[in-house]
DNA sequence: GGAAACCTTTCTAGCGCTGTAAATCCGCTA
DNA sequence: TAGCGGATTTACAGCGCTAGAAAGGTTTCC
């Protein structure tokens, strides 16, 4: 158990001040007199005083916390996203806690709902599974910023990015190198308005405008993200009588694990079939061959995100629905080179 | 800002009964009659009561938090660690705060130092650059664990493997597989106590058990545990009159980067260079060829250090300082098949 | 039938800090 | 020198909850 700490009466008797007066020092509170200030920080670090922060936040209200809530860090795209929201929410004297929600519908609605939110001054969620309806419903007031994407409309702010447009790019950058068959691997959609939906959604338009259509045939559906799932998706492709000569991947880590067995199955990657992914995850340029991925604005969508929560936190106004869109960028690698 | 919520004392008034009895319901204090119980609970679900976690700590002098403070969540091995420790912590009631160090010697003393160890229950810290000086220094009393590395005794308590014994056992590895100029990538050790220092250690060990030693050309320091760091390093042993036929990468993420360079070499891993890495990050198995590493036991390092803390939070005596061993897997995959 | 013994519930203080409003101080002006 | 106005500082009341002890009820036993 911990020992006592100094509190701040202790401070405020040993500088000869009142309580006040040291709290306004270490809130830096304009009106204090360098002498009264110099008397309390001598104080101060006499003493080694830390403020109790339980105790700042039930006085002011205030948590010094924010929520960030996403399937799970062993994805490299969230660990990364939530390196990017602890430095921007450091920013905003933000602490950060992170919730795993596997992408379940369970935990994402304790989230937003169950006690957590009580302790934070706002919560920004990737969600997977839960519907506008669920969040439609929240009773819960504390400021939430949804992540990530299109959907979800107006029932909260959000930081979003354009998957339909991101995923066309992405097919029509394969069929411009010549790919005819192109399949796809992803999570079997939840809902059309997840990220697989909408990649798949892109995907789709982009070879409507070629005249072609996906061949059921060729869109795999997976349990979870894995590189395994990945793996075992391409496994399958490979199996049929006629395999795909271009796979897109809706997540790196998908691609990493159908890279994988590809290099198993000794298929030269890009010349027998190419292959592509989303996120830009760190190691998609080291990977063998390196690998055609959506690189999202990962920092900006960080630190939009706490940027709507400050200012919502900070007014009391009902501010209106707010959506803002951060761009994407095909990054060309050598996994999707034309083929001759 | 947040609109007012329900308060104990709104739930006992429709309850019919005192603040107490609410939070002895919530509490699950064990003599409450079930009718009351019944009332109580009711009333909660009613209001949609969430308790207030600051006013709570304030009273309790329980904070309900840990610290994790890891170099930074970008490397898939402190992502997973981090994602253990939060699933550990769960199941103590602890909700897990995350510190990035980026292994500076500056956030790590203000994580065992600074305001955030008045916030929380204890702090789990993998240090990369504070000395034993440092931590014996410390005035706070905030339960701390250490992880990772076997040095630092008796200034807290420990959760260690032997990463001295596992370089020695992939050193024997490959010189058993015919290796015979076995190189090393790695950070420049801080101190001789880091994980650079050991697993350097444990290579020189093995190589002197063979009759051999560490050449000091093939001995490269990196300035961070970053892919492009392993890649620059690869080139530059590449770039050598007499070439390794081996290389041990100080963790995955070099070896990721190592590996990407020979590929880009066209080098032929492993027959003409041998790889091999530390941590069994998750990619490892998926990578072309599948990389050697020694895997940790991460799910129970974790689970030991939640437990540890959990042990000196519950109990006021000065517990001794306790050291716990983890064992370590040396996994065999492509990456350092034997030369024929 | 009455009292001891035990189970339940209520009462009363804070936990350590901040916000508000009021008190005090100080330098100037008239 | 008194009077003013703004700059500083202080007093004090909680924030919402829990701990400990007192009070109130009920059961049991002689």
């Amino acid at each position: 158990m911990t020992t006592t700490r100094p509190r701040l009466s202790e401070v405020a008797a040993l500088a000869g001040v009142s309580e006040k007066t040291v709290s306004n020092v270490i809130n830096n509170y304009p009106h204090v007199t360098p002498r009264t200030r110099e008397k309390v920080e001598r104080a101060l670090s006499q003493l080694k005083y830390r403020v109790n922060l339980s105790a700042r936040s039930l006085a002011s209200g205030r948590t010094g916390f924010i929520a960030l809530a996403v399937p799970g860090l062993s994805n490299p795209y969230f660990a990364t996203l939530a390196g990017h929201v602890i430095q921007a929410a450091a920013a905003q004297q933000w602490t950060v806690l992170i919730e795993q929600t596997d992408g379940d519908r369970n935990p994402e609605s304790e989230v937003v709902g169950g006690s957590t939110s009580y302790l934070v001054d706002g919560i920004v969620l990737h969600p997977e599974s839960l519907t506008s309806a669920d969040l439609a419903a929240r009773a819960d007031s504390t400021p939430l910023v949804l992540l990530g994407e299109k959907p979800l409309n107006h029932v909260a702010d959000r930081v979003v990015a354009d998957n339909v447009a991101a995923a066309a790019d992405l097919a029509r950058h394969l069929l411009d190198g010549g790919r005819n068959r192109i399949a796809t691997i992803g999570l079997d959609p939840h809902s059309e308005l997840m990220a697989s939906g909408l990649r798949s959604e892109g995907v789709r338009t982009a070879l409507a405008e070629a005249g072609r259509q996906l061949d059921p045939d060729l869109s795999i559906g997976v349990g979870s993200y894995q590189r395994a799932d990945g793996a075992a998706a391409m496994a399958r492709l490979l199996a049929l009588p006629e395999p795909p000569d271009a796979v897109i991947c809706f997540n790196d880590v998908l691609a990493m694990g159908a890279l994988s067995q590809l290099n198993r199955s000794r298929i030269a990657v890009p010349e027998q079939i190419a292959i592509a992914g989303f996120d830009d995850i760190e190691e998609a340029p080291f990977a063998a061959p390196s690998l055609t991925t959506i690189k999202w604005d990962t920092k900006r969508i960080a630190e939009e995100a706490v940027r709507l929560l400050a200012e919502r936190h900070g007014s009391s106004e009902a501010l209106p629905q707010r959506e803002i869109v951060v761009g994407y960028e095909l990054v060309v690698r050598e996994s999707t080179a034309p083929v001759r």
